[in-house]
DNA sequence: GCCGTTTTCGGCCCGACTGTTTTCAGTCG
């Protein structure tokens, strides 16, 4: 077995444990086993004795050993033999755990979807003890949405869904401050419900509560309490919505706790239990006092125990505890000086070139570059050499109109799929900026796609390669590009990768972006605008960056012109050596 | 099952809400 295939089968594992009933503390063995194999960079190859690992100990350490030498496990045999493989998916309904499957098998003998079903219809669910009515009626609306319902919704759909949201939320009465938290507020690329923390100033919170649940779309109430309200929406697909009410004086523990993610959750209470503090919601106790500090940011809360601030992006229990106890600078929003990827009316943008110059000078930007597409792309209506030329004409009468913006000419070139460059070098070199893309013949092989990235990688014009692997997230794969060579050509050739910040695409994503820390790649954030709203789309691909623990120096956006003109010649100087 | 200059046994992150009970187990995040 692979890496990955070990990976899957601790998990299973953990999943037949959980039914079986198994104590709760050695599921969850197994589940950290296959988490810290997950996060070691190495194969299974070259981890050669698993039980030096963290977490992984004697027991573990033999059963990946035996999945990795036999493809089976024993005690995963044993598992499948005494646990019908029906009851697996029956965990992922809302309300059903571990146990509730369990005494289902034991008592009624349902071992399926089918069968859970035929039981609830006829009535038998509810005499169980700890069952009832009301769980027998939920099970079935759970099993009439099974398979119909994405587990995790796309990042860009769920940054809308909250937009709408927030408008409301802003005009809700009685609420002295709010802040997203949850995946959403660290950027993961998939999300599973929104989550909202609000600092409200009343003693009950019976009205707010009230207009929580009516907010548009709503179509139920999941749970309803004191502090904390869970609402689904139906949109084009359910949304589940999650409401904390604090207090002022716990909003910021508050937020830092359903923030997450759970890892890293789970590792600041460590670090707070090692110092004789428990964390909580609700603040720091001293566990001798029993004295309890509440903080007025999240800032105040890590300096307290010692961390530098650790932005939410980069909140994935794997090591930014240990990372922040120095200081560590990732790049800020506020050190974006410009936008190197964009499309006019040229080919298929919504404005002119100097109606999208003072659209990126309104955003406080230094300067940007007019990329539209090459003519291979004809539905995008891409230039050809003569209108290239034209364009560059366009392009400086515009950037005459400033003296403190500047506006740089471009192009998305298309690499074929025979793997040559649609423009001639000659137009190229004429060009401030050439970033090379791939649109078509996504299904090549890896050694045709490679060809076809290195030629734009050696090209002495060539300064970024776009969306280097063509995902969309949630919707498809992309390209079969082998990333950590691209990263390193790259490297060495001078080029700069892009992070893609348009939300369906976040392309490299942040995992191949904190590679390109190791590798020494040069970054550059674009948001390949089409329409001006569209240029805020920078504030996500910084995010992303973060996220990666990128640091400014790695990142083109953040040098001022002069510096990047720099950049820009270097690739050509190198080059023709 | 894992782990340990407080421990080789006895802990393992913490709390809200629901639906079932009649004080709490189970689920969820």
């Amino acid at each position: 077995m692979n890496k990955k295939e070990v990976i899957q089968a601790l998990e299973t594992i953990a999943v037949y444990m959980e039914i079986k009933g198994e104590n709760t503390f050695k599921t969850s063995a197994y589940r950290k086993a296959a988490q810290t194999l997950e996060q070691d960079e190495r194969s299974l190859s070259e981890i050669q004795t698993p039980a030096s690992l963290n977490s992984i100990g004697k027991g573990t350490a033999a059963v990946i050993e035996e999945l990795r030498d036999t493809n089976q496990a024993q005690v995963l045999e044993t598992l499948k033999s005494e646990i019908p493989e029906g009851l697996i998916p029956l965990l992922d309904l809302q309300g059903l755990g571990g146990r509730k499957v369990a005494k289902l098998y034991q008592e009624l003998q349902i071992t399926d979807a089918a069968s859970l079903k035929q039981a609830c219809e006829s009535r038998r669910v509810r005499e169980l003890s700890g069952f009832g009515a009301k769980t027998e009626e939920k099970i079935l609306a759970a099993l009439e949405d099974m398979g119909s319902r994405p587990d995790r919704l796309p990042v860009a759909f769920m940054l809308e869904t909250a937009k709408m949201l927030e408008k409301e939320i802003k005009n809700l009465a009685d609420v002295k401050r709010w802040a997203r938290a949850g995946s959403l507020r660290r950027m993961e690329e998939t999300i599973k419900d929104l989550d909202y923390i609000l600092s409200v100033s009343v003693e009950n919170t019976d009205p707010i509560r009230t207009q929580l649940k009516e907010l548009p779309y709503v179509s139920e109430v999941i749970a309803d309490g004191p502090s904390k309200v869970s609402l689904e929406l139906a949109l084009s697909y359910p949304v589940q919505i999650d409401f904390r009410l604090t207090d002022d004086d716990a909003f910021a523990t508050t937020l830092h706790h359903f923030t997450g993610s759970k890892d890293h959750n789970v590792q600041i209470r460590q670090i707070a239990k090692s110092r004789g503090e428990r964390v909580s919601e609700y603040g720091i106790e001293n566990l001798e006092t029993k004295e309890v500090t509440s903080f007025s940011s999240e800032e105040d809360f890590f300096h307290y125990l010692g961390l530098y601030y650790i932005p939410p992006e980069a909140r994935a229990g794997t090591g930014e505890t240990t990372m922040y106890q120095q200081p560590y600078e990732t790049v800020e929003r506020s050190d974006i000086k410009g936008d190197l990827h964009m499309h006019t009316t040229w080919s298929d943008g919504a404005l002119s070139v100097e109606e999208m110059a003072e659209e990126v000078r309104s955003r406080g930007h230094e300067w940007m570059a007019v990329t539209d597409h090459s003519k291979f792309l004809q539905v995008a209506h891409g230039l050809d050499e003569e209108r290239i030329l034209r364009q560059i004409e366009e392009i400086r009468r515009v950037n005459d109109q400033y003296e403190d913006f500047t506006v740089l000419a471009g192009i998305e070139m298309d690499i074929r799929p025979d793997g040559t460059l649609d423009i001639e070098d000659e137009v190229l070199s004429r060009l401030d900026v050439v970033i090379a893309s791939i649109h078509s013949s996504f299904s090549q092989s890896r050694t045709d796609i490679m060809k076809r990235l290195d030629a734009a990688l050696e090209h002495p014009s060539v300064h970024i390669i776009a969306h280097p692997t063509g995902r969309l997230i949630g919707r498809r794969e992309g390209y079969d590009a082998d990333v950590q060579t691209l990263l390193k050509k790259a490297a060495k050739t001078g080029t700069a990768l892009e992070l893609n910040a348009n939300p369906n695409r976040l392309d490299l994503s942040a995992a191949w972006l904190r590679k390109a820390a190791d590798t020494g790649t040069m970054i550059s954030i674009n948001t390949d605008a089409h329409t001006p709203d569209m240029l805020d789309h920078m504030e996500i691909g910084t995010a992303s960056a973060k996220k990666a623990l990128l640091q400014k120096e790695q990142i083109v956006n953040t040098r001022n012109i002069e510096e990047l003109r720099a950049f820009l010649q270097g690739k050509q100087e190198r080059t023709k050596r």
